[in-house]
DNA sequence: AATGAATGAGTCTTCATTCAT
DNA sequence: AATGAATGAAGACTCATTCAT
């Protein structure tokens, strides 16, 4: 019964943050940002509401939170060593982690693409979407121009719309998606 | 002195009708659902907040009956005439005619992917969805089938699903986005 | 097609002020004043909303006179003729009057009971409620003074109230209370 | 520093019961239902506006509560012992005890009386209405058997007919009506 | 005499947020 | 760190009433 530590203190805010934030995603990525209320989140991840507060300073910030946490993981996969000369096999990589981040994280997706087209709430996220999203545009680009690629940004844009159009289709039908067989598809592309 | 006859009343009705629709539709589609209310509604369509509900029962069935009246016209490019012998003309016509109506109802198509991912608004929507979305599955697959594609159905719906996320590039970057080139390369794939 | 005369007019209003009357009180009895509206009377009577205001110039106004209406029918059982001598003939007639009128006017009492008890509603009605009410008490009491009753105030009072008693409880119950036996035991009361 | 305990949470639930329900039931009874509103009741009772729905989910739920409250102490003095052998003292306590209700409780029985001839909202209450009338007229209705009167459901239903008027004309005017005096001409029929 | 489109105040209800403990 | 009672602004919706025709 001594007093608790700052680690251990430490330790129960990363706890709960956590906590919140996937019971949070969980719950905006089923039934929307809108019509989940903090209440719902609170119920859900049994804490009471004021506790929320504690952590995030608003429902939106808590929000920010969560999108902010999954581009990082989303950022893994995207590693080239020479930006002058990207390798086939770092392309591959990129891709098959997406697919696979896609696979193991449903919901985050579904937040991300429910977000993506509630234009006052992806305001809060456009800056950081636009700087990932030219990113890969860039390397992509640079990829198809080493190719010799008739039309290299075409040919890009062509391919991030394709990753999304099937993000998409995918998490509204995960049973059906024959992910697999289009992951192929887009290789052969490549 | 004498009261209005039918038409008059008809032909107000029309009007009103398409005014809200058209005026809920871009701020839906701007603005999102459930963040767009009633008032703002009325007071963009220079209404009062009341009458809206002389023409519609509800904001759901304000949102069903725009949503419906989009996929009519989306309906009007896919024209097959013989559904064993689908020819590469028709196909061509409806990619087309889709890009086209991409283009030029640019906020019917916001509000479309934002509904698409909005779970407990989209179920409303779902079944008028899921008919057309399967009708243009199978109108795909034959056609692969025919053309002794490997994976008709795999290919189909990454067709699809390609779609889709060229409409949702497109929206989120009109300006940038080269549809007409992606349009031709989808055609070369085909 | 001559222009209609006067009396035509005259009739046409009677007529559809009758009507309104006529179908507002079914309402009002079996809905609730507060909870029918204005539409739906209209609706109901086949008539505009708009028309409604012709005939009478608000909802209260509706009401008041649908009340006082009923009120006159009332009137026409208290027939006395000499006040110092009341005959036991003249109370049962108005008893068996009352009785009547209860069994034809169904929705009438129905509306008139719900009415008596919502306060604000009945301050409109109350005065002449009261003078009927007095009016009615007056000859009960001199009857009971004539027939040697003991507490002839008393006694007055407690005949008003059980018919009220009854109306209520025949209303609220018309398949099984026995009205007609109840009404012979009023009678030994006299 | 540290939340309140348990205990404390139910005291303050408790009481803004209480108040609330107290509240409501004066302006029910003395405005009747449909004509009192949430702002009202919540300016009356010196709360905001939202409170009230953290402790009854809907103006429905808060007039249910009231009126089963009421029942219950209502029940209260309806006690019989043997079932068949019902002693005339057991119905005196019960007409008493039920008359001392009314005098004390007046605005809960304005309320009782206004729902009564409300029908959409009554029907809420019907069921818990009809339960206690027909134990009432049961328990009549023997020991109308026991004294070996000649109708004794007539009678029964007489009495309780006779009860409501008494309420309904008494609670329309305290002031003047012989309560105790019309009592006793009950106790008599008895 | 008659229509029904239009208004806007008012209703019930929800919910992010605050705050005393 | 934690609770949940309390607030009040805002939302969807209703409806008596008005008014141009």
């Amino acid at each position: 019964m001594s007093p608790r530590t700052e680690e251990q203190f430490e330790e129960i805010r990363n706890e709960k943050t956590k906590l919140i934030m996937n019971t949070a995603l969980q719950l905006f990525a089923n039934n929307g940002f809108d019509t989940t209320s903090i209440s719902q989140i609170a119920k859900s991840a049994n804490i009471s509401k004021g506790l929320m507060y504690n952590y995030f300073s608003s429902k939106e910030e808590l929000l920010e939170k969560i999108m902010m946490s999954g581009m990082k993981e989303f950022m893994h996969f995207l590693q080239v060593k020479d930006n002058e000369n990207i390798k086939r096999e770092e392309l591959l990589l990129f891709i098959n982690g997406n697919m696979t981040a896609l696979k193991q994280n449903v919901d985050y997706y579904k937040l991300y693409f429910s977000l993506a087209f509630q234009p006052k709430v992806s305001q809060i996220l456009h800056g950081s979407f636009m700087e990932i999203f030219e990113k890969v545009i860039e390397i992509f680009v640079k990829y198809f121009i080493q190719k010799g690629e008739r039309k290299p940004y075409v040919k890009a844009r062509f391919i991030l719309a394709l990753f999304d159009g099937i993000g998409i289709h995918y998490i509204n039908d995960i049973e059906n998606f024959p992910i697999d067989d289009v992951n192929e598809m887009i290789i052969e592309m490549i």
